[in-house]
Order: C-alpha cells, then structure tokens, then sequence
DNA sequence: TTGTATGCGTTATCAA
DNA sequence: TTGATAACGCATACAA
C-alpha cells in the first residue's frame, strides 16, 4: 500500500520506466495506444512523480522564495495580505511551490538566498521591494539566480535607473496626480501634501505627481508652502496637517493611509464641521478633503478616499515573468514570439469615497 | 567553480563519503582528528548537504505546509500577517522551511495535502483555522501524517471537544471577561455584547465570556435584552449598535474590530459627546464605551481598546509541538521527558485606549 | 517506438 | 573508526 513508483507501476504494466516517463514529460513519443493504457495505470494508481527525485536529475526544484519582511505598521502592511496570497495562487497554477523565509538585513536576505540555493535549489526568487543601489539584485544577477522585483530599481541617489531583470511597480506618481484632480473637480484649490520625511524614492515619485497636477493646474506658486513632511504615523499626520491648515490647504493628499487617517483626525478636531456633508464629496465652501495611498482596510471602513494599488495584478505578472524566465529559456527556441513584459509599471485608481459621519451635526 | 558535494569533498581529503556524511549527522562515530580536519574541509569549501538528495534517500523532506486562506475582511484578516511571520521565522530556526498553497475550499486543501505529500514530500501541515467536525484534521490523523492546529477541535454541535492531536489556540471567553471587568471598573452597568450572527464556535466563545462576567457581577437578568447578533462588517456593527443604545446600554463589548468601529461611528452620531472624555475612560456619566476584538492596527490607530491575541506566542507554539512530533520521535528513545503541551490555550490581553479626540468640544 | 544503462547526492547497512 | 556498496526515484543518452 506503499506509493506507487516509476518502477512499480512498470512492472505492473510490463512495460520500462522510460516509457511511463516519455507518457509524462515527451506524451508526443510514445505510440497513442500505450500511451492511452499508461495514463489510465497511471491515474488509476494515483501515481505522481518525486519532486526530490525529479529535482535530483534535473537540477530544477519548481520552487520560488520569497523573504517575508516584519510586519511595520500594519496599517500600511496590510497591502501584503492580498499581494502574498495573489503570489500564491499565480506560483501553483504555473507548477511552482513559494517557499518563505525571513531576514533581520538585507545582507542577512542574501545570505539565505545562497543558503537556500545550496540546500534547497530553490529555482528563483521574488524581493517585495527595491532600494537605492540594491545590492540583493546585484549579487542575484552575478550569481545568474533568476529573480523578480515588485518595485522599480533605483540608483543610489534614488532616481529611477535602468536595469535588465524583470521588476513590476505601480506608478505613485500616477497615483497622487489622480487624486489631485479628483481634489480639483470637487472644487479645492488650495490641496497640500503631506509626505513622509525618510526622503525615499517611493515618497518622492508620490511627490512628484502632486507637483505635476498642481502646476498643470496652475499652482505651481503653492508648491512650497503646501508640502509638508512628517514621520509615517497617525500622529504624524495629525501634526503634519495642523501646519498645512494653518496656511490654508482645504484638502491633501497623503503618502499613505496612516498620515491620511492623522489628518482625518486632525480636521475633525480643529474643524468642527469639515466633513459634515456626509451626502457626497465636499466643496472648498468650508469642507476639507482627504486622500490616502494604498487603500488600506482602514481607508475603506472610515470612508477614506484612497489610492489603490493593483497589488493581485502586480503579483500575478511578477510569477508570469519569473516562471517565463525558468521555463522559456529551453522553449525559446521553439516559440521565439514575445513573451511578458520583463518591465512594467502598473497604474493605480483613486477610489473615491464619503466620509464615514463620525462627527455629530 | 561548481558546488561542492560529498564526493568531491571526500577525493579531496582522501576520505570516504561516509565519513565526511558521518561528521555531519554522527559527530561522535569519527575519530576527533578526523572530525577536525574534515569540519575545517566543509567550512572553506562553503558545502552545504542538498535538500534534494538528503530526502530522497531518508524520505524526510524538512518542509512543512500551510494554506493560504483569502485575505477576507481585511480588518480582522491583519492579524495574519504577524502569525505567519513568527511561524516562518520559527519554522526557520527549527531547520525547516515552509511552503505555502492556496486551495478554494476545506475539500480541495485535503486534495492539495495529498498532492503535497506525495509530490513534495512535506513532513507536516501547519492549519490555521479548526471548524466543528473538521475533516481535514480527520483526514491528516487517518493518513498518519503530522500536523498542528491554530484553533480548538469542535464537534458538529460547535462545541468544545476532546481531540489527540496537537493543537493552540486563545482563550475567546477569557478575553471578553477581561473586557467586561474593565467597563465595569469604568463604572459601566449596562454592558451590551455585540456578536456575530454566524453561530461559530469561535463568536459563541466570546459570547460565553461577556455572560459569564456578566452574571458574576449580578447583571445576568440583562443577558438577553443586552445580546445582539449582526453581520462582521462596520455597518453590521452600527447597525447592532443603534439597537444596543436604544435598550440603554452605555458600553458594548464586541466579537471583532470591524463590528466595535462600527459601534464607536453610531455612538459619535446618535450621541454626540458620547467620546468627549478624552483625558481618560469615561465613566457611565453620559459617556460611552466600546471594546473590539484582536487588537488590529485599525483599533491601535483609532484608540479603539480591544482584545489582544498573542499569535507571535501560538505561532511558535504551534512550530514547537510540531516539529517535536517530528523530530522527538526518534529521540523519544532517549529524553522521555517531556515535550512542549501538545493542547494549549493562550490568555488574551485587554489593551485598554483612549479613543482619539475625532469629534469637536 | 521501446528498452537498457547510468548518474543526480545523499544515507544506511554491513564488512574490514 | 573507517570504507565499500547499495538504494532512494527519476530522466537522459544511447542502443535496440
């Protein structure tokens, strides 16, 4: 009753364990009638190849890694949820097992990357983000490992730079200029920006799309007095939008939802009344605005207007051109057609929505 | 420049396999000189055993499994993240690696553990969830096949039953009688419990404990009028709460974060002021109180007090017992002493908040 | 189209 | 204490 083998299932059908394997990896080679009378044995014996086996032969585990990072804040974390679990679901429909594991450093992330390789021949990895100068993908690139990264690479002054692996990133910029003009057409004029004050690459492209949409719009004279920087929290942003009401913002658009749920707060408590129109968006007549980055559960629950990243889509292309990177490079003979995009940047949506009426009127 | 293996490294020291694979797994079957010098060999060659190889030949794969459930809500879904960081981070340390898969239903996760362990080989399954009369826990038990639960047995009635398989779990009961004592310490009386409409083992349990405190402080004559069952969702959850208030409850004490943010909205709108205190809890002098459940960043963020499951403590918990089901079973021989609780039932803990300041004087 | 022989890297058994 | 041999389950080159 033990489980069935390459051997065991020959013997039963009286023919070699070549043969079963041509039915399984070269169906084409083996003539229609056995092949017929091996897959039924096969199915009938609920037989399945050895993946150790396997992998001890042909040098490929079918096995993907990815470093779990602490989570932070969980607030703005939360985006990873749907992004791992997208990972997941695209890893096993292509015949890819995820493998986790965690890393204090970034150094220490790449030690385990050669501990994994030697240990487990682990076919490839997935890094969750990028940072300026990234040494993580220089040493993959010289060791020839195959990876792909969610996030655009960086050069070390945090510029965007070209690089020849596989990333995905969503377009900040893109984001926040959206909001900006959904701001507009609710009739804001005066909208800050409230940022984080690490001065990373992620925080300056949000930035960036801001001061695009306001000097389209002509603002550009505001530029300087409505940004503001503050550390990545709630009270943060309560902080940071004390000083943005006091020169006069009726709306801002946040680096993410924590420093949108400060400032939430922060009007609520000095504004009596900002978002009392519970019935639609606000007017500069006397309301305030909000908008938010990543579209956090908290976002949706408090009626937080947000960006939302398309985090599933970003997963699913990131194993799409991982898998097409492992599995092509044989079949890249057969089908020289294109294959995915080894580059792409994905837009972002503002989701709109009405301010829970947390205040009475 | 390849890597090295245990034939390479044996021709190397001119020694046999077997004793440099002896050095690693039966240190004190080798010559102490011996031992030295090929210990010295391993570490400048940088040779690590392949996984592969390894488990082919001793069938142990040192590779454990989990299902990844869908990120549902989003609000109590957070507390995922920091389980399985710890699991991960715990697995690691005890030479293990973790695999994850996703899988539609309870049905088609028994499926995936078949193909799993046929397949890869893995040495157990990590479960995340129990469900009265679980058949996947029957189906791992039938298949002898090691696993360990985050989640109490339950019979098909829902209620709590003896099983021998390892599991850890919090105490739901405990955690919303510790909220209970709290309001009453504010001076509240009329305490509502706000629960979920589902009829799950899991809500009855918190159910259990707000009545259990309840009746011990002499309130048990409120239990039915004060009990209301609503949907998981913040609207659920004001909606419940509008019913609570009417029957003059001051505080409520809920089964999850979404349902207590939805509490704390009606009661700023139905009764305005109902938060002012904002120095301190408030008191049942016109002040209003509300306690969640599992202590997400959404309730950290709005000073929502709630309950705090300590899932970094089950996770490693969870990887204690199993892989002391793994491994100790050969060792049994030797240490016979005991292991880790193979059934343990955590204590939650009240985080007590004062709720920010979100409606004006 | 099918079968045979060999090796992937390791550990277990046994003999020296 | 150490070494030779076999076997884990599969796929590849080559022969039939």
């Amino acid at each position: 009753m033990s489980r069935p083998t390459l051997a065991s299932l020959a013997s039963e059908l009286a023919v070699s364990r070549q043969t079963i394997s041509n039915v399984l990896n070269a169906p084409h080679r083996v003539k229609p009638a056995t092949r017929e009378r091996v897959q039924a044995a096969i199915a009938a014996a609920g037989y399945r190849p050895s993946a150790a086996a396997r992998q001890l032969r042909t040098q490929r585990s079918m096995n993907l890694g990815m470093r779990l990072l602490p989570a932070t804040d969980g607030i703005n974390g939360a985006i990873l949820d749907r992004f791992l679990h997208a990972l997941t679901e695209a890893a096993q429909s292509a015949g890819y097992r995820l493998t986790l594991f965690c890393a204090e450093s970034d150094e220490e992330e790449i030690r385990q990357y050669e501990q994994l390789l030697d240990v487990a021949g682990l076919d490839g990895f997935i890094l969750t983000s990028s940072t300026p100068d990234d040494a993580r993908t220089r040493w993959l690139h010289a060791r020839g490992t195959a990876f792909a990264v969610f996030g655009r690479p960086w050069d070390s002054a945090g510029q965007p730079v070209a690089a020849d692996h596989p990333w995905v990133d969503v377009d900040g910029a893109a984001g926040t200029e959206g909001s900006v003009k959904m701001l507009l057409a609710q009739g804001h004029t005066r909208i800050g920006f409230l940022g984080w004050h690490t001065g990373s690459p992620v925080g300056n492209d949000r930035r960036l799309g801001w001061k695009r949409a306001m000097s389209a719009a002509g603002y550009g004279q505001d530029l300087v007095t409505l940004n503001v920087e503050a550390e990545d929290t709630v009270a943060g942003g309560a902080a940071g939008t004390a000083v943005l009401a006091s020169r006069g913002a009726t709306a801002m658009v946040c680096s993410s939802d924590s420093l949108a749920l400060g400032a939430m707060g922060q009007l609520r408590e000095s504004r009596p009344g900002a978002f009392l129109r519970g019935g639609g968006p606000a007017g500069p007549d006397g309301q305030a605005a909000v908008v938010g980055f990543d579209d956090t559960p908290v976002a949706a629950a408090l009626g937080l207007s947000s960006v939302a990243q398309p985090v599933e889509e970003a997963a699913r292309h990131v194993i799409r051109v991982l898998t097409h990177e492992l599995d092509g490079s044989g079949a890249s003979l057969l089908s020289r057609g294109e294959g995915p995009e080894r580059q792409l940047l994905l837009a972002p949506r503002v989701v709109e929505r009405i301010p829970l009426p947390l205040a009475a009127p």
